[in-house]
DNA sequence: GGCGTTAACGTTAGCGCTAACATTCAGAGG
DNA sequence: CCTCTGAATGTTAGCGCTAACGTTAACGCC
C-alpha cells in the first residue's frame, strides 16, 4: 500500500510536497503537481483518512446511537441516508448503543431513543450530538412535522365527505405518537365534527395487534373512514374491514403515515403522509459534520414537513340519504 | 478528551504502563493497575482506536461496497448485520462503490454488485475481501443455498398434492434467480411432474409487474399453485388469484421466498423458504474479520440453508376427483 | 557473593499524515 | 548590486497509541 512517502521517493520531492500536491489548492509548480499526482496513479497511492483525521486530532468516525438492535425497516432506512452521506464526505461510521458509550469519535447522531433516556445521555458527552426527535435540551435535531402529516391525512377524509373517522394509533410514550394523535384531532374539530375518544384506539404497530384493534373500532362505532398512525396499521385496517365486510375504498376509507415501501405495497395503494426518512439521514449527518466543522454555528432545530400522498385506500363518502349531511 | 498520556500523568507513570494496565493480560502490579483503571475512568478515558490501529499499521475500517444506492429492506437488513457485527468489534465502516473504490481500509464486504463486474473489481483490490453471492475466484463468501430454498417451497407444494405448479421467477441475470429457477425444476422433475416451461414467468421484483406476471399464469394455464421467487412476488400472487377469483389457500396456494417481514404482512401469512439474511450480514463480517487477522486461513466458502416455514398460504388441494389423480 | 532470571516498569521509534515554521531562490525595485 | 518579497519547497514536531527493546531491582541458586 502506497503512502505519501512512496510517492515523495518515486518523485524525489519531499513528503510534504506531495501532501501539498494532492490536496489540491495549493502552491505547487504546475509540472510538479502533474508529476506527483502521476506517481501517486501509478503506485495506487489511496489516502489513508485516519491518518490524516489523526494529524488533524480528530477520529473520521461519527457514532450512530440506537437504544435496540434494530431491523427495522423505518430505522434502517434512516440508516442508509446517514451511511451513504457520511460515506460520501469521508467519515467512517460505528454503532453504539447508549448502555456501552466507548468508542471516541467526532459527532454523535441519536436515533431511536426514548427521550428520558436522551436526556442524561446528552450530558454526559463531550461532543457534538444531533437527535432524531425533538428536545428542550441545546442540541441539534431533525425531527418530522408529525401533527401536520396526521393532520393533512385526516384533512383529506374530511375533504371526502366522511363525517365519522376513526384513529387508529401507535401505542407508544414517544412524542410522534402523541403528536400524531394531535394532528387527527386538530383537524377533526377545526373541521366542526365530533371529537370523542370512542373514535380513537392505540396498539403496537404491528400487524396483528392493529388488526384487531382496528377490528374494535369498526366493531364499537359506525365510521366510514380510519386514520392510521403508520401505513403498516393501515395495512392491518383494509383488512379488519374485510373481516367486518367492508372493501376499501368502497365502504371504508383508510390512510396511513410513513409513505415509504408499505404504502406501494399495500392493496389498494395507499393514501398516505409522506416523510423521507431516507433523507432525513441524509440531513442529520450533514448536521453533525458542519457543527464538527463549526462548534459555534447555531443550533439546527429541522422540523421537515410530511406530503400528502395519494393512493387508492381513499373516497368520498356515499351516502344513501346524500345532500343531507352536506353542508 | 482524555489520553493516555492523562492518566499518565495523573498516576505518575509512563504512559506505557497505563496502555498495558488498561489491555488487560499484562503484567502491572494488581495495586497500580487498579490505580490506573481508577483514574482512567475518573478523567473519562475512552481509547481512541483510530490510533491503536494505525500503531498497528491498519485503518480499523471495513468497506461495504454496493453497485447501488438501495434502500431495498432486503440489503438494509444485510447491512445491519454487518453493522452491528462490526461495531461490536470496534471496526468502523465506510460504504463504497465499485465505481469510485477510494478509501483505504483493512477489508471489504462486498454485497450486491453483478458478479461479472466483481470480478475485475477483485483483481484491482489489495485488501482481504469477503463477497455475498458466489465466486470462482478465490475469494471467501457466503451465500445462501438457493436452489435448495427453491425446490423446499415446491417440494412441500407437491406433498400437499399439487401437480400443477406454475413458477414467478425474478427476471434477473444474477445467480439466485437462475438457482432458484433450478430449485423448482428440481423438485417438479424429481417428482415425476411435468416440467414446462410454459408454467414460468419472470419479471421484475415489484408489486405491480408480479401482479400482471402471475394474472398472465393463471390465464394461461391452470394451474393449483404457484412457486415465487421471493415473498413480495408471492403478495403480487395472492392478488393476481383474487383478480382471477381465486383465494388463497383455498383455491391456490401459494409459497414465498425469503421470510422476513413481508411473509408476516401478507394475508394470508405466507408459507417461505426464510434466509436469515441479517446473519449474513453478520457472518460476512466475522469472515473477514477473521481473515485479516490471519491471512493465511484457508478460504471460507459457506452456503447457508433456507428452512421452510409455514403460513397459511398453502393448503392441500381438494379435487373434485380426489383419489384417482393420487398415487 | 556473583550470576542469571524474571517481573515490572520505562524509552524509543514509528504508524501516515498535516500544521507551523524554516529555507531557498528567482525576480522586482531602488 | 543589494535588499526585499513571496512563491515553492523542505524540516520539525506531533496527533494517540503500541511493538520492541532497555532498564531496574528483587529473588533464587550454586
Amino acid at each position: 500500500m502506497a503512502t505519501l512517502k512512496d510517492i515523495a521517493k518515486e518523485t524525489g520531492v519531499s513528503i510534504m510536497t506531495v501532501s501539498r500536491a494532492l490536496n489540491a489548492p495549493v502552491q505547487v509548480t504546475k509540472e510538479l503537481r502533474n508529476n506527483i499526482i502521476d506517481a501517486a496513479q501509478r503506485l495506487g497511492y489511496i489516502p489513508h483518512h485516519g491518518a490524516r483525521f489523526m494529524a488533524n486530532n480528530k477520529t473520521g468516525i461519527i457514532q450512530v446511537i440506537t437504544a435496540l438492535k434494530t431491523t427495522d425497516h423505518y430505522f434502517l432506512t434512516l440508516f442508509a441516508g446517514i451511511a451513504d452521506y457520511l460515506s460520501e464526505n469521508d467519515y467512517a461510521l460505528i454503532l453504539g448503543r447508549t448502555d456501552k458509550m466507548k468508542y471516541k469519535c467526532d459527532g454523535i447522531i441519536v436515533m431511536s431513543v426514548h427521550i428520558d433516556e436522551a436526556k442524561t445521555f446528552f450530558k454526559s458527552l463531550s461532543v457534538p450530538c444531533v437527535l432524531f426527535g425533538k428536545s428542550e435540551e441545546a442540541t441539534d435535531y431533525v425531527d418530522i412535522n408529525n401533527e401536520l402529516g396526521a393532520y393533512l391525512v385526516t384533512k383529506h377524509l374530511i375533504d371526502l365527505g366522511h363525517k365519522k373517522i376513526g384513529y387508529l394509533g401507535i401505542e407508544s410514550k414517544e412524542h410522534f405518537a402523541r403528536e400524531r394523535l394531535h394532528g387527527y384531532f386538530k383537524a377533526i374539530k377545526s373541521h366542526g365534527l365530533d371529537v370523542s375518544f370512542d373514535y380513537v384506539v392505540s396498539c403496537d404497530n404491528k400487524m396483528k395487534a392493529g388488526r384487531e384493534a382496528a377490528k374494535e373500532l369498526l366493531q364499537n362505532c359506525d365510521i366510514t373512514a380510519i386514520a392510521c398512525a403508520s401505513d403498516l396499521l393501515a395495512m392491518a385496517a383494509i383488512e379488519a374491514g374485510k373481516y367486518h365486510g367492508k372493501i376499501v375504498p368502497n365502504d371504508l376509507s383508510v390512510v396511513g403515515f410513513d409513505g415509504f415501501f408499505l404504502d406501494q405495497i399495500a392493496v389498494p395503494r395507499l393514501t398516505t403522509a409522506v416523510q423521507s426518512v431516507y433523507e432525513i439521514g441524509r440531513k442529520l449527518s450533514e448536521i453533525i459534520i458542519k457543527r464538527i466543522n463549526s462548534p459555534e454555528m447555531k443550533q439546527e432545530k429541522i422540523v421537515l414537513d410530511p406530503i400528502l400522498r395519494f393512493g387508492e385506500s381513499t373516497k368520498p363518502i356515499c351516502d344513501t340519504d346524500n345532500g343531507i349531511r352536506y353542508r
